[in-house]
DNA sequence: CTTGATAAGTGTAAAAAATACACCTTCATG
DNA sequence: CATGAAGGTGTATTTTTTACACTTATCAAG
């Protein structure tokens, strides 16, 4: 079945930029392109955006199919528009910021798996498209935010310890950081609960477990994307 | 002609918030809208994407055409895209801030001035679509990035007074300031130039002006979009 | 069960940044 | 040439940020 209109209209898909922590190193996932253009390229999961649904719910959909993920936290990144960024056609893509610890993320495994992969920020492949300027964006973006937001504990699961968001800042901020003034930024934002709950984790003092307070808002001091 | 494809494509948009300081207040311009659906109500201006053009190309082709206004300084927004944001259909509307000095907005008399007119963003008329939900967010995103950028410079003409600049982050940021303190804060950002001019402007000491400097960057302190 | 190794956890002093605040200058007008 | 009005300037105080070192709890090995 065709569907016809008046005028020329471009396709839309959204592109999803997952990042996560792996191994101590900020990593992205991508997919490994079968078929033309750019086969054997790797490029972000995503796809066509469908008549009924929402950008957001649509870059959720495609991850779901592409890669099995459901539990990210997602936001909109930018929109990407040139003419020539697709040599099929016009293809206009949202582009979304999605961040999760790599404990939800093993459903990575649920999908076609062969085509799947994880690659350090700092090392990544030939990639398809306009996919690394989409990639540099959202990786300067995340960065951006960590000091006026509390994106950083999206990648992290429900309960962590200090040390453990500390490294999250450090390696997404690419500074290494005092941890004493570390805790006092932190315990300044009052978005920390403690669980009650210590994890211990050598031969040394148990670590304190805390969560993100519900009521914890995204922004803090000036207010941005 | 008829374009045809194989699967149902939305229709793109643009959508351009266009910001200028009118009488001391912050103020957008609106399109009052000739015909259905929302006959009567006021929108922003903007229209459909061509094939070859960009989207930035695209907004300030739509503003042109709409408006008359061909020097404003533009940056993407966010992109809206609820199925049901438009009856008439799936649209999806790249949303644009625009912004601009009054003087550089004369243009807009070129146009069907009839049904153009400047709105005090404190007091918007009934607006079509979800179009008061994109001048919020613009609003929004103007305001927070005034601490970290030189977008305040942008609703200046090329050279202004000290006092001027001031007045523009006092009725962007809603809070009056300090002079002093004002001024030492500009001067940090190592982003102004002297003319070597001044300006007599009544029974008083004439004030210098200024410029941005060519170098300046949009972006201090804390990088971000 | 004592000892040593390891990461967790804590406070204070110094430096830097932000804030509060008042008077002199220059010009136009009468 | 006196007056009124906005332009222009510096310093002291407060707040925020930074630099920095020792004690604590646990595990493993002797």
């Amino acid at each position: 079945m065709q569907h016809c209109y008046d005028y020329p209209r471009p396709a839309v898909t959204t592109d999803i930029v997952v990042f996560t922590l792996r191994n101590e190193r900020l990593s992205v996932l991508l997919i490994r392109r079968a078929r033309d253009p750019y086969a054997g390229y790797w490029a972000l999961p995503g796809g066509f955006v469908e008549p009924d649904e929402t950008l957001e719910r649509g870059a959720l959909r495609e991850l779901q199919e592409e890669t099995g993920l459901t539990q990210v936290y997602l936001e909109q990144l930018y929109t990407f528009g040139e003419p020539q960024r697709d040599p099929r056609g016009r293809v206009i893509s949202v582009a979304y910021l999605a961040l999760a610890p790599l404990e939800a993320l093993q459903p990575v495994a649920a999908s076609d798996a062969a085509a799947l992969d994880w690659f350090e920020a700092e090392h990544l492949p030939e990639m398809a498209f306009d996919h690394r300027d989409i990639l540099a964006l959202a990786r300067a973006r995340l960065r951006a935010k960590l000091n006026y937001s509390t994106l950083a504990f999206k990648l992290l699961p429900e309960t962590f310890t200090f040390h453990e968001l500390q490294r999250v800042y450090e390696i997404v901020g690419e500074q290494e950081l005092d941890k004493r003034n570390f805790r006092k930024f932190i315990r300044s934002l009052n978005v920390l609960q403690e669980t009650g709950e210590t994890r211990r984790n050598g031969a040394h003092k148990p670590a304190l477990l805390y969560r993100l307070a519900g009521s914890a808002v995204i922004y803090h001091d000036r207010q941005g994307t």
